[in-house]
DNA sequence: CCCTGATTCGC
DNA sequence: GCGAATCAGG
């Protein structure tokens, strides 16, 4: 594959989106993260938008040695004003929809074990469950349902890929954990990331 | 381990 | 110019 005009603006656009480059590769076909990352370079548009963060400033790892190239002019100075924008309709938020998980059919429940004290029971110190704090009541669905599909693991069967998040009384025998893909990086799934850490509210800073 | 982008360097 | 290999980080 070559790197057509169409495919070198789709590639524009992608990045412009914030698509990782995976992502963009994938998109495209014939092409590996790598070499999309590569054209991103050479087309000098590494950094995306001058917006937030991305200083990346320079990195005097000498690996191996300095080429001894003399030159380097390198006036590679950015700061592009990003002439158009595409009509950046939908802008890339809604990343985090609250319903990541669509309803699910029958969840089986596969182990009916008669439960005494009430799952949601005031009692002590139960985990984290998403009670207390304010968490919108179509998030708080959106968990309970993911729950029903909760791989139910023991604490032995964690690891770092399965999401740590506590279902019921530890006290009692119908005490598991999620066991869900995390997210990455996280300990917990993507419908418990949301109820893990969301508070600070919405982000109220804005760029100046 | 999964993923991200950044960089190098032979082609 | 291209991109695999590698690096550095999350």
């Amino acid at each position: 594959m070559s790197w057509t005009d169409e495919r070198v603006e789709t590639l524009k656009r992608m990045w412009a989106e914030g698509q990782s480059a995976s992502q963009i590769a994938k998109e495209l076909g014939g092409v590996t993260r790598n070499a999309v990352i590569g054209k991103v370079h050479r087309l000098g548009l590494s950094n995306r938008a001058g917006g937030v963060a991305t200083p990346a400033p320079a990195k005097p790892v000498p690996t191996r040695e300095k080429p001894t190239r003399t030159d380097a002019p390198e006036p590679r100075v950015e700061a592009a004003p990003t002439p158009e924008k595409k009509p950046v309709e939908p802008r890339p938020a809604a990343a985090a929809a609250p319903q990541p998980v669509p309803p699910s059919p029958a969840p089986t429940p596969a182990v009916p074990a008669p439960r005494k004290p009430v799952l949601v029971t005031a009692g002590q110190p139960l985990p984290p469950q998403p009670s207390a704090n304010e968490i919108s009541p179509e998030t708080l669905a959106s968990v309970r349902e993911v729950e029903k599909t909760a791989r139910k693991l023991t604490l032995m069967e964690l690891t770092e890929r399965t999401c740590k998040w506590p279902i019921g009384d530890p006290a009692t025998p119908d005490f598991w954990f999620c066991g869900l893909p995390v997210q990455q990086g996280k300990p917990y799934c993507e419908a418990h990331v949301t109820v893990a850490f969301q508070p600070m509210s919405a982000r109220r800073d804005r760029k100046r």
